[in-house]
DNA sequence: ATGTAATACATAGTATTGCTATGCATAGTA
DNA sequence: TACTATGCATAGCAATACTATGTATTACAT
């Protein structure tokens, strides 16, 4: 893990809100096993990312649990797509040092950064 | 920078030997900018790899500077095989759950050394 | 009914990682 | 001569994430 767990922890926000815990399970699922947070690695994330004002918290009782969901900012989306932008920089810079066997190719769905890495 | 420094180091050795300050403009010559290491960064982690047996250092002159080179062990070389499928598969998490906006595709070229990558 | 697993949030302590700042020393150049 | 580039190194700090632990409730199996 390296560090851009705060932006895929946003963009499963940026769908829909979720609670801590729902979190975990999403994440690991999406990733397919790779990515399995501990509580004590989530919860700090998401308070200093709520002190930071890019997630927001409330309460709600659901089949008699009381849940703590996080919903998205305006900031918080603002910071998502920066933080998409710095993950695509980030990963093509490496995929060119290391020689990825994997090429990437622009797809025409919806436009991050400047998009036209290769 | 999160991480995966040391395997884009190691793939730099893996092709040639290579002293210090030379890796620091290799580096930022194959990210196009984006991995400016400065010393204090670079160095720590040399010497952590050499400690490890990833790498070894021998001293040469040329041009009238003393140059500590650095050049791959056989452990090193095993160990950034595993350090490369680790990125892949981090990296392919990472993408699955932002939703990256580039799809991967296979690629007939080899994975250490030789590929090119632009 | 009782124990265990799952759900749910939280904090303390620690390890890792990388950055900033600084130091030393030599070679080339304006 | 002064400044820049080259070249290696360490100390201190900040960010990030992990381990371990604590608390509490609900669901389920024995």
């Amino acid at each position: 893990m390296k560090g851009s767990t705060g932006t895929m922890l946003l963009t499963l926000l940026n769908r829909q809100p979720l609670y801590g815990y729902e979190m975990l399970r999403e994440l690991e699922r999406r990733s397919e096993g790779v990515f399995s947070l501990k509580e004590g690695t989530l919860y700090p994330i998401l308070h200093s990312m709520e002190a930071e004002g890019w997630v927001e918290a409330y309460w709600e009782a659901v089949n008699g649990r009381n849940r703590k969901y996080y919903r998205i900012t305006d900031t918080g989306s603002r910071v998502l797509k920066q933080k998409k932008t710095e993950w695509a920089l980030f990963r093509n810079a490496v995929d060119s040092v290391i020689g990825a066997e994997f090429k990437r190719q622009a797809e025409s769905s919806q436009s991050m950064g400047g998009g036209r890495f290769r």
